[in-house]
DNA sequence: AGCAACTAGTTGCGCACGCAACTATCTCAA
DNA sequence: TTGAGATAGTTGCGTGCGCAACTAGTTGCT
């Protein structure tokens, strides 16, 4: 455990580049969302309904992809219910299950909203970056995903 | 506003390996730092220390390293102040200012820590990269934290 | 010198989250 | 069939954080 290598200085500036600036960038363009009366975690679960088969997702499932543990969607839904962005419904076939459905008002907001977003994600990230920065974000993060789903 | 341009596939998938996956890694580089009683928080407290002339910070600064609020950091200090890994003095020329200083204990015990977060890094997301990955991601994080500082 | 505007740090409050414990439901093996 | 274990969702509780308001100290303008 003596002496693992230490970064050198262009895995250092990756590193420090990271952390210091992922918050940032995040709370900026949650901070473009505000607007429109809504908050970076009620955003991200629209559009993961939106991009779902039949506009809808079990709950364990859509915590999971919004990285929230089950208690922590069972209050955030709290909001997009009472907005009747999303609505419930108890699966059929198996009682412990329940569905979240995006709603007619739920979608259309988000089309509202989404070209904002967008733009958003496009000045503060997107835009500023090659196309082999891009495709180094892309494979980069690719391979954290893959190596973090076999973490110990 | 109507139309801007939409994510192509290599786009979409920066920005959302970006969003889905950077939260995981945090996460899993953090409790690695667990079994040594210490959360991301205040390693991060005493790394940012460890870099500073004379081992010491003022408060206002050492919150904008950390990204915290001033609000957060008076409250992130009480941990590292009861451990005594970290001393204040108040300023004598500019009587509203107080130095965090890093003390001989936390100094020694950030040694020992560090080489086991080094490990951590390079295992979840050092490692894994390519050169070209490494320097894209130095570079795309600089222009993100260029493009921010202006930020409106 | 004196007062307004600013800056550093703290405190009160509310919010979002995770963990642990709980209920309800399902699965599978004997 | 029945009972042990797994899985889905909720609730109680503690924690870390930001915002707004506050105190204390500084700066700058007149």
């Amino acid at each position: 455990m003596a002496n693992p290598k230490w970064l050198n200085s262009a895995e250092m500036k990756a590193w420090r580049g990271f952390v210091s600036n992922s918050s940032d960038l995040l709370n900026l363009i949650e901070r473009d969302l505000k607007p429109f009366g809504i908050d970076g975690g009620d955003y991200q679960l629209l559009a993961m309904l939106s991009e779902a088969p039949d506009h809808k997702l079990k709950m364990c499932d859509l915590a999971e992809t919004l990285r929230l543990s089950r208690s922590g969607l069972t209050r955030r839904m709290d909001g997009v219910l009472e907005a009747k962005y999303v609505s419930q419904v108890r699966d059929k076939h198996d009682g412990r299950v329940i569905f979240v459905h995006l709603t007619i008002k739920g979608f259309e907001f988000l089309k509202k909203v989404a070209p904002h977003h967008l733009k958003s994600v496009r000045k503060r990230m997107i835009n500023l970056f090659s196309d082999s920065e891009i495709k180094a974000f892309g494979t980069g993060f690719e391979k954290i995903a893959e190596n973090n789903k076999n973490a110990e």
